[in-house]
DNA sequence: TTAAAAATAGAACGACCGTTCGTTTTATTC
DNA sequence: GAATAAAACGAACGGTCGTTCTATTTTTAA
């Protein structure tokens, strides 16, 4: 279980270690918030319920509910608790690798492994847009904040991708982001709700075919014109 | 009003016109179910409920509900009434062009016009994968199974440009296919969720670039199929 | 016009929802 | 260990949900 679902390192979210361990209460908020994400990740943010939430906790609605103060607030932790996983998981591993192509394959694997974990897990940034693209309010800031943080994080890879030659220097990286962005989505929906097989193999196909489009010019059959 | 989730031609359901007219309870069930398709295009399919439902409608909740006998039967009603506007709206207009390019630009065009009109109106297809890719039962068997019959429609479509000599003759048309159906649910996303004005342009380019790495390489004073 | 059939209304059900509140149990601090 | 603060409980609230039942109204067919 080495999903960006798992648990671990729960005892987060405030007071980073000083002296003394965290104290009991914030340590009990963790552990639901991350109960609450494996939640999530199956029925989606709408469909998490305190009393459920309790139940598997072990303790009462009420002894939940006084953590957050309204179900909104906890799917607002719910939502960053996903962020900084996604960015744990996804970003700063791919940050360890060179600038351009090495890095933006990498952030390509992760998100897709990310998208899809063998049997659970759906990823919360996609079925999230859906249960909030016509619910205004706080949870949607907060899922459309994250979602764009890391949408930007992708472009400014692509960019890097640019600059050090191995895309063409005339490219939109915005569309770049956009047509990998399709592919996660397409991921998703192929593989876990119609249930295909081989549909990563599918999405990296589909990369590999944007590289060629985009790609400086490489050894292969060139299909298109790479000029330059 | 020409989106396909516009009201008109209610009155179908079953007796297609023979001598009398319908009976009235199967004209306000079509009724009931083209008001309900209306709310799911908002608030998705697990939205719907069957109060609201006949608030709408100005009747009683056991009125509407006896249409049915359950809200999963009224779900697969829904389902199955946005799939034949789907048919009607997408793929039958696409028909009566030629086959090849043509028909498949028209095809993309029209998916592309149905899944983001303007305001109002998601794609059940879209949100009901994520609401029941992880819920089975009847109403994830029915939407898999007209969004299967869709999927099915779109291969053979480019397997027809295949043929044409439109395309290259050894792509794979699921592998196109899936890149394209990836770019509806990318428009979806962004339009949608996002709220990124100039996406359907995004989408369109994104098409282009597919027939640009998949179409056959043209004689000389090329047709431009993906011209920007 | 009348009798049978279909459609709708209305009230009630048990279940669950998020939330509030007063109490009691635990942790923390001196 | 006592005093204080934080955390958890348990019951209850008003609400909505899908569903069931019986009665009433409306449509249909003879």
């Amino acid at each position: 279980m080495d999903t960006i679902l798992s648990s671990r390192n729960l005892s987060r979210t405030r007071r980073p270690a000083d002296g003394r361990a965290a104290p009991k209460g914030q340590q009990t908020k963790a552990a639901i918030v991350d109960k609450a994400l494996q939640m999530a990740a199956q029925v989606g943010l709408e469909g998490i319920s305190i009393g459920a939430l309790a139940e598997a906790m072990g303790m009462s609605k009420s002894g939940v509910f006084a953590h957050f103060g309204s179900r909104d607030e906890l799917q607002i932790s719910v939502v960053r608790e996903y962020y900084a996983r996604f960015e744990r998981d996804v970003f700063e591993p791919a940050m360890q690798l060179p600038r351009g192509l090495p890095r933006l394959r990498a952030l390509f694997d992760q998100w897709m492994r990310v998208t899809t974990t063998e049997l659970d897990s759906g990823c919360i940034f996609i079925s999230g847009a859906v249960e909030f693209d016509d619910r205004p309010g706080p949870v949607r800031d907060a899922l459309a904040e994250s979602v764009g943080a890391w949408m930007e994080a992708m472009v400014r890879a692509v960019a890097q991708a640019k600059v050090e030659g191995h895309l063409q220097g005339d490219v939109d990286e915005r569309q770049v982001t956009f047509e990998i962005h399709a592919l996660i989505l397409a991921l998703h929906y192929e593989a876990r709700f119609m249930q295909r097989p081989g549909t990563v193999e599918r999405a990296q196909r589909g990369f590999n075919n944007i590289l060629a489009r985009y790609g400086a010019e490489l050894p292969s059959p060139a299909p298109a014109p790479a000029r330059r």
